[in-house]
DNA sequence: AGAGCGAGCGTTTTT
DNA sequence: CGCTCGCTCT
């Protein structure tokens, strides 16, 4: 090769390199970075608010468009002079098209060769709709989803190989208790002894480690008297699921990684079709997460994984730091790209997240760094009790919603414990103020829709011996407990399930006698089961509801005064299989049933809802508000008076705090109280330590003015209230309110007025501004309060 | 079988 | 405080 050609490849190189740069000019350059790098294992340190969707998004349109193209040193035989001129004329171009870039694609591969796993729906449906927005209708055919719904997509392409029937039934942690609970009691094992809570998070730590009931009878560490029974548990728990054809939401990983461990078959047809690998929120992966990506990733050692290690939030629940500590230790040439550049918060925001943050050890060490302004500092509020906490929220709320021009769904209150939102939801609800409260029962777990969805189970796998049980006398059939442990007992001695059982009682005559009634009962489930095949999936749930007797229940329940929600839930569920049946031309019921168990909450937040939301930390991770309240910044519940005694568990508690402060985007309100109601005690908390941590240029303390005496004119007994020099005349107000306001009623000193919230006031002063007016008001029980006319709802008295 | 009542207890949660 | 669970009584 002559050094001319060289020169020219150089130049090639240097132009495409320049090309593509340009053309993702609008990320910044760390982003950049991990975008192009396509090739081999990439771990990226994403902090909060540094556009990691943005990065995983473009990352997977660029590949899909391009492979390999940036990285690749291809030069194409005999590039010309003329033709590397015209490369870097494009560089002056405004605009760089695809077609230009298409050029320089390096084997991209088809969009199935792409798996993107995330944690929530949510954050897989984010990525699949700005995919979409990129590259079109193919977004729909990369794998993208939540590492249950990727694993069991590969578990019903492969049941045979995984152990696994064709119709499997998913338990949720309700059903997997119901049967732990069955198992314990069948062992005499009391509850007193080993709860069924410990029992469970033993069992679902062993999925996570991969290990089976043999292996974990077989570990050395478990022979102890309190393991030896968690042992036996384990093994009767599993067989219980395999008699009645089900998996736990641990098995749909675990056994989709050992059979991709065991068959070698399946292995290569996936690491051959898997060739870029990607994984999101990877500091909440546990062993088994963490193993099912090297496997999948091993054909072609793309995998790339994203996260943060200071929002690690979920270790209580199995998931390991250390898969994001030690990534690059663990797999081999392992890139690393920090992304610090935030975009989502002002400067004292971060460095209030900075400052608390810093005071963890092992840490991967970042750093987040502002490219906002400095914005207003934190406020740290103290109050009385948990309903002046609640009070000062609401008010703060309206007061910005006028002062700042805010909407309703810029705000956010996060807590640690959901115990807290009841004062909340208390005032909000008077207050008028629209508001979201997530969190509590969902809708799937409500008693009415699980039996629903039990007897769809029983429909569909009539092996699923505990959904059997939970609707065999529901509505009421006069099928006693006696009588079903009876059929149980059968079950087990002849080998065959409940179901079947029923279904030929006549000819075992211990149940014999009742045979009637469950022919009635089988022929239900029969008759049901036509439906499914030849009616909607809509019909069979309308269906199943009305031939089952449970409207007719819930009907009579109402007639009794009962709420009529119930009735309404079922219902919903009815326009949930149509919503179904519409979005899935092969809708089926056991993709159905599927959908059900793992989407857990259709009442997810919908952030175009013009309204306030109450969550808890936790579910509020991803999401970003423009102001944000942390009520309840106390020692014992924020940290959490548990987590206090283990470093651990603080640490833990502090990425929670940090993971807080970084949801907001321009204001943070920090609320602690003197006291508080809580489980029925009162407690009395010194203010948390986190806000103690943030450095006090980031925060203003206001600290509550040395115990104003009461004054005795504000008070009903005196009746002397002490007008203001700004008050104006109700015309002048009317005047400077203008027409928008006209339905808002004007008071002016002395009037006696009632708010909703506050009780029996008298109007100390009116001001207009703009187009509200601020009125100063003595409440009789509560002290002074401005408060803005659109919102004060004020009436006379 | 089902109502009624008292004891006990109560992080965080997605799939 | 408010819910669930289990026991007892009808």
């Amino acid at each position: 090769m002559s050094n001319e050609v060289r020169g020219l490849s150089a130049r090639y190189l240097d132009a495409k390199k320049a090309l593509f740069e340009k053309k993702y000019g609008f990320l910044n350059e760390m982003q950049r970075k991990a975008v192009f790098t396509v090739n081999g294992p990439l771990l990226v340190l994403a902090g909060a608010g540094t556009g990691k969707t943005t990065l995983l998004v473009n990352r997977i349109s660029f590949i899909l468009k391009y492979g390999n193209a940036y990285l690749s040193d291809i030069v194409p035989a005999g590039v010309s002079e003329e033709y590397i001129k015209e490369l870097e004329s494009l560089l002056q171009e405004d605009e760089i098209s695809e077609e230009t870039l298409a050029d320089f694609a390096v084997a991209p591969p088809a969009p199935w060769q792409i798996l993107a796993i995330t944690f929530t729906n949510k954050a897989a449906n984010e990525m699949k709709t700005r995919l979409t927005n990129i590259v079109g209708e193919s977004a729909n055919d990369v794998w993208c989803g939540t590492f249950h719904s990727m694993c069991l997509r590969m578990l019903r392409s492969h049941s045979k190989e995984a152990g696994l029937d064709n119709h499997f039934t998913i338990y949720d942690a309700d059903d997997s208790k119901k049967v732990i609970t069955e198992c314990m009691k069948q062992l005499n094992i009391d509850e007193k002894t080993l709860t069924a809570k410990t029992v469970i998070s033993q069992i679902s730590k062993a999925k996570d480690q991969l290990m089976t009931p043999h292996d974990f009878d077989a570990d050395i560490s478990h022979n102890d008297f309190k393991m030896q029974m968690i042992s036996s548990l384990y093994a009767m728990y599993q067989a219980r699921l395999t008699e009645a054809g089900a998996v736990d939401f641990d098995d749909i990983i675990m056994k989709t990684v050992l059979m991709l461990k065991t068959n070698a078959d399946v292995r290569e047809y996936y690491q051959k079709k898997f060739r870029y690998v990607l994984i999101d929120e990877f500091q909440d992966t546990n062993y088994a997460q963490f193993e099912l990506a090297r496997i999948l990733s091993d054909g072609y050692g793309n995998l790339m994984v994203v996260g943060d290690d200071d929002q690690s939030i979920y270790k209580f629940r199995g998931a390991t730091v250390e898969n994001i500590l030690t990534f690059d230790e663990k797999i081999k040439n392992a890139s690393v790209i920090k992304l610090e550049d935030n975009y989502r918060s002002t400067e004292a925001i971060l460095g209030a997240a900075n400052s608390v943050i810093r005071h963890n050890f092992g840490r991967r060490g970042k750093e987040l760094r502002a490219c906002r302004g400095p914005g207003e500092k934190i406020t740290v509020k103290k109050v009385e009790t948990q309903n002046d906490e609640a009070k000062f929220i609401v008010n703060k709320i309206m007061e910005l919603i006028i002062r700042e021009k805010r909407k309703y769904g810029d705000f956010a209150v996060l807590y640690r414990v959901n115990a807290q939102s009841g004062a909340l939801e208390n005032v909000f609800a008077k207050s008028g103020v629209p508001y979201r409260l997530l969190g509590g029962v969902r809708f799937f777990e409500r008693k009415e829709v699980k039996d629903i969805i039990a007897y769809l189970s029983v429909v569909s796998n009539g092996n699923d011996n505990l959904r059997l049980r939970r609707i065999i006398n529901e509505p009421k059939r006069k099928i006693g407990e006696a009588t079903i442990n009876q059929i149980e007992l059968l079950s087990e001695t002849v080998g065959k399930s409940m179901f079947s059982i029923m279904e030929s009682a006549r000819s075992y005559p211990a149940v014999s006698k009742s045979a009637g009634k469950f022919e009635m009962f089988v022929y239900l489930i029969y008759g049901l089961r036509k439906i499914a095949r030849e009616e909607g999936l809509a019909k069979l749930v309308e269906k199943t509801i009305e031939l089952s007797g449970y409207g007719e229940m819930l009907r009579a329940a109402e007639e009794n005064g009962e709420s009529t929600e119930r009735s309404e839930n079922v219902r919903e569920l009815i326009s949930y299989a149509a919503e179904y049946e519409h979005n899935n031309e092969n809708a089926t019921l056991e993709g159905f049933l599927e959908d059900i168990a793992l989407v857990a909450d259709v009442d997810n937040y919908d952030a175009s809802a013009d309204a306030v939301v109450l969550m808890t930390i936790h579910s509020a991770k991803g999401l970003e508000f423009p102001v944000v309240f942390l009520p309840g910044m106390e020692e014992d519940l924020f940290p959490s008076a548990r987590s206090v005694m283990e470093a651990e568990e603080l640490e833990e508690e502090r990425r929670l705090a940090y993971v807080a402060i970084t949801r907001a985007k321009d204001r943070l309100f920090m609320i602690h109280t003197r006291e508080r109601l809580f489980y029925g005690r009162t407690m009395y908390n010194p203010q948390s330590r986190f806000i103690g941590e943030i450095a006090a240029e980031y925060k203003n303390e206001d600290v509550p003015k040395p115990k104003e005496k009461p004054k005795t004119e504000y008070g009903e007994k005196t009746r002397k209230v002490r007008i203001s020099n700004e008050l104006f005349s109700r015309s002048a107000i009317s005047a400077n309110v203008g027409k928008a306001q006209s339905s808002v009623e004007t008071f002016r000193a002395g009037d006696r007025v009632k708010h909703i919230t506050f009780g029996v006031g008298t109007v100390l002063s009116a001001k207009a501004m703009g187009a509200d007016i601020l009125y100063e008001i003595a409440f009789d029980n509560v002290g002074t309060k401005k408060l803005m006319a659109t919102y004060a709802k004020l009436t006379k008295v």
